[in-house]
DNA sequence: CGAAATAATTGACCCAGATCAAACACGGTC
DNA sequence: GACCGTGTTTGATCTGGGTCAATTATTTCG
């Protein structure tokens, strides 16, 4: 494993306990790969080999509904439930519980990604504290973020969700105009706010009306204040 | 605190690893409520004080929609996100962050409840392995809980839910058929479920056809099996 | 550069599930 | 047993968002 992968890790809250020695023998035996867009880490139903460390880039974690085996095939359906960036750590659940995977992940952003074996983590979890502790910490923030999803999922529509996302990419800026870039394609946009490209489309350009311009990726947010209005966000992350 | 209460608390894996004088010393400044339906435990918004842990009855986590002050209030709504039972500890991601709830929760089945001083728990999870350690693992299987509804959601319809749900409360009777009892009223069940009581009604109905009959809280399922195929569950759990 | 492939928008239509409203079905209580 | 309140079902209608199909950008690449 290169250095700077290595420097980069221990900067990670998750690993920041570890002695340096401690650094090493974890990522002996783990390496780092870097991963195209598109590329698949794991499928659901898999068990996992590894924890996965983004430190680079972005993966999308997305849940597939069991194929319909009927004469009539209806296109297995899938969703993104959510997306890991850099210094994220890639499901640690199914690695620390040794249970399957329930999802699959895919490349949805040029990664650079960390692969260090399960086995290793959990014996740092079961012999080393502070990472039991930096563990649980890390769990409960992904836990918080998942009650979100959930929360705008059965409470907001679309369009208002999508005024949050659009709002949460502009740094802090609450009153003045501000202009930011989508990170994504429309496709994934749109899987991960719950909804199909189309409908994203129309979104956008409902939001038109709120002051809202997209061209492209760059999007400009004329009155961030009316377009926080009419997300109906609450402020808890 | 009782001692019977103690010894329940003591079974629960979270707090198993506690010597009884540490048990001792984190149930000195808490307390066991009994509470009815209806009771709220916290608000969301508020700061956690306390880490409640449920010894009998369950207790509802719901999410509030920020009410709208348009003149013409819509009723301002709300949505069951997850359920907790007994021997489950209620939202431990707030009081080990230390950031206010994102929920409101509610009791939705008489139930016992031990109170225990956040801060003891953020003390015990900065100073004992073995507490942190279970901490993660806990945490790591109710991320998965979340997931699961993530997907139901996205990728299920209420009546694939409701079909799941039901063979959830049948004790792995895969063939035979199966009797059962709802725990809980209609309208905690749908907005359990993400749908409307009357819509619930519809959805009963519907699973008529596939041997399924409700009449009050009793279930009986003649095919389980055929229940199972409609439901297109994954066994991830 | 220009063709082919891919991504995004637009329009027409459909459907699962929500909403509104009314009819029932009960368990309690007196 | 009659009364009342709450919980449940049924029916009629509405609607957000999905689906299908056609069009119009964008990329990508020979």
């Amino acid at each position: 494993m290169h250095n700077d992968d290595l420097v980069a890790l221990s900067k990670i809250p998750l690993f920041a306990g570890l002695s340096l020695a401690q650094l090493e023998e974890l990522t002996q035996a783990g390496f780092v790969h870097a991963l195209p867009t598109g590329a698949t880490l794991f499928e659901q139903g898999e068990m996992p080999g590894f924890l996965h460390v983004i430190l680079r880039g972005a993966v999308a974690v997305v849940g597939t509904a069991p194929a319909d085996q009927a004469a009539d095939a209806p296109a297995h359906r899938e969703a993104i439930i959510t997306v890991f960036g850099a210094n994220d750590a890639l499901i640690a659940p199914a690695v620390l519980l040794t249970l399957p995977y329930m999802m699959s992940a895919r490349v949805i952003e040029a990664a650079r990604i960390a692969f260090l074996p399960a086995q290793a983590i959990r014996d740092l979890l079961a012999n080393h504290a502070g990472f039991a502790q930096e563990s649980a910490l890390m769990l409960a923030r992904h836990w918080r973020l998942l009650v979100r999803e959930l929360k705008d999922l059965k409470l907001r529509s679309v369009s208002q969700r999508l005024a949050g996302y659009l709002l949460s990419l502009a740094p802090a800026a609450q009153t003045a105009p501000a202009q930011v870039a989508l990170p994504f394609d429309r496709r994934v946009l749109a899987s991960w706010l719950g909804t199909t490209p189309e409908n994203l489309s129309r979104s956008i350009a409902q939001l038109g009306g709120l002051g809202v311009a997209i061209r492209g990726r760059k999007v400009h947010i004329a009155d961030p204040d009316l377009l926080h209005r009419f997300s109906r966000e609450d402020n808890l992350r």
